[in-house]
DNA sequence: AATTCGTGGCG
DNA sequence: TCGCCAAGAAT
């Protein structure tokens, strides 16, 4: 009832009028996600925290198809609780940052034993669950409990810093962008108003080419008065990674390929992979890397014309691909298996792999 | 406090 | 093409 009336309401004063204008816009132009209820309701927490989780760092488009497995295949946090950490990580493999998939089982299982199957429902108590951070928190409590707190993600620290042309850079900015974003809570419905920033920042406050026109903040928005907005947020440089090479093994054994798993810590932590060289940067001749000393037995190797290239967050990564076909009921070295081709799909493969065994498969 | 964590899409 | 960016957390 108040956003109706505050929706009549002459902006006299913009300033404190601007929670109100945010949430009429969210009213009318609200994105239809599937894990968002319907208009008027209070979300599930469990869908809540799951898309949170699967969202850090991941778009939209990216996670929708994921969500969707994931709750077909564990409906509900006791489900996903009782669910074997491998299967999660299969489900997860592809959306990458596998740490999120672990914390994601961990914390499934910690509300499972230590909260009754329920998530806490204040700030602090969602804090201090695995996978969970500051923003995450603040997020469900919002979202799924209608705490009045203001979550701050990507979005809202871009809609915020231009709101306010703030010129300190991120991260060091972050608290005082903490501060200004809360301005933007109304007395009530602090969900909808984090829901709002944050589909105002995705489809109107956009980092390139933002579409002020279209913004209900548009009146008093420092930056747009300034005509600078694509400026914000100030960010310190980052440096980008070396480069990195290394050689990769892919064995077959009839129709099976050699596999193991990385360590749980670190880069594709707990995934699957072929076996392969170090990745080091400075190395110039890669083929130098094509030595294992596991796979010493393998009679001869063909080296797969053509180079595996992707992209880490902090670093670029060149692969060279060896393929060796060995006899029937070759033993796989220690710490490595034998799994079906016709199976890989399921495995948890990070995409990196999946190009690798794409590569010397000629799949 | 600064790094380390994937992957895909976009201009 | 290539750097930037996406509902950040853990260390």
């Amino acid at each position: 009832m108040s956003s109706r009336a505050a929706a009549k309401t002459k902006p006299t004063d913009q300033q404190a009028d601007r929670p109100a204008r945010l949430l009429a816009w969210y009213d009318r132009h609200r994105r239809k996600l599937p894990w968002r209820a319907v208009a008027g309701e209070r979300a599930d927490p469990y869908c809540v925290w799951l898309s949170e989780i699967m969202l850090q760092q991941t778009t939209v488009r990216a996670v929708g198809p994921y969500f969707e497995k994931f709750v077909a295949r564990w409906p509900d946090v006791t489900a996903l609780g009782r669910a074997a950490l491998d299967d999660v990580l299969r489900m997860w493999a592809g959306l990458g940052y596998y740490s999120r998939a672990r914390n994601l089982h961990a914390c499934a299982v910690a509300v499972l034993n230590d909260h009754g199957g329920v998530f806490p429902n204040t700030e602090d108590g969602l804090r201090a669950l695995p996978g969970i951070g500051p923003y995450t928190a603040a997020a469900i409590a919002a979202i799924a409990f209608d705490r009045r707190t203001m979550p701050v993600d990507g979005n809202i620290e871009r809609v915020v810093t231009r709101l306010y042309a703030i010129e300190a850079a991120l991260p060091q900015a972050k608290p005082l962008i903490q501060e200004m974003a809360a301005t933007l809570l109304g007395p009530s419905r602090a969900g909808d108003s984090a829901q709002a920033l944050m589909d105002l920042g995705a489809t109107i406050c956009t980092p390139k080419k933002p579409a002020c026109a279209l913004c209900p903040l548009n009146d008093d928005c420092a930056a747009r008065v300034r005509g600078d907005q694509e400026t914000f947020p100030r960010k310190a440089p980052k440096k980008s990674g070396a480069l990195r090479r290394g050689a990769a093994f892919v064995v077959t054994r009839g129709g099976e390929l050699l596999v193991r798993s990385r360590p749980e810590k670190g880069l594709l932590g707990g995934m699957t992979e072929v076996p392969g060289s170090q990745w080091l940067a400075g190395q110039e001749d890669a083929a130098a890397l094509a030595q294992a000393p596991e796979l010493k037995g393998v009679a001869r190797w063909h080296r797969k014309a053509g180079i595996v290239s992707h992209v880490f967050t902090h670093f670029p990564l060149e692969l060279m691909v060896y393929t060796a076909s060995v006899p029937p009921r070759t033993r796989a070295p220690e710490g490595m298996r034998w799994v079906p081709v016709a199976t890989l799909d399921g495995e948890a493969f990070p995409n990196v792999m999946r190009k690798v065994i794409a590569h010397g498969l000629d799949l």
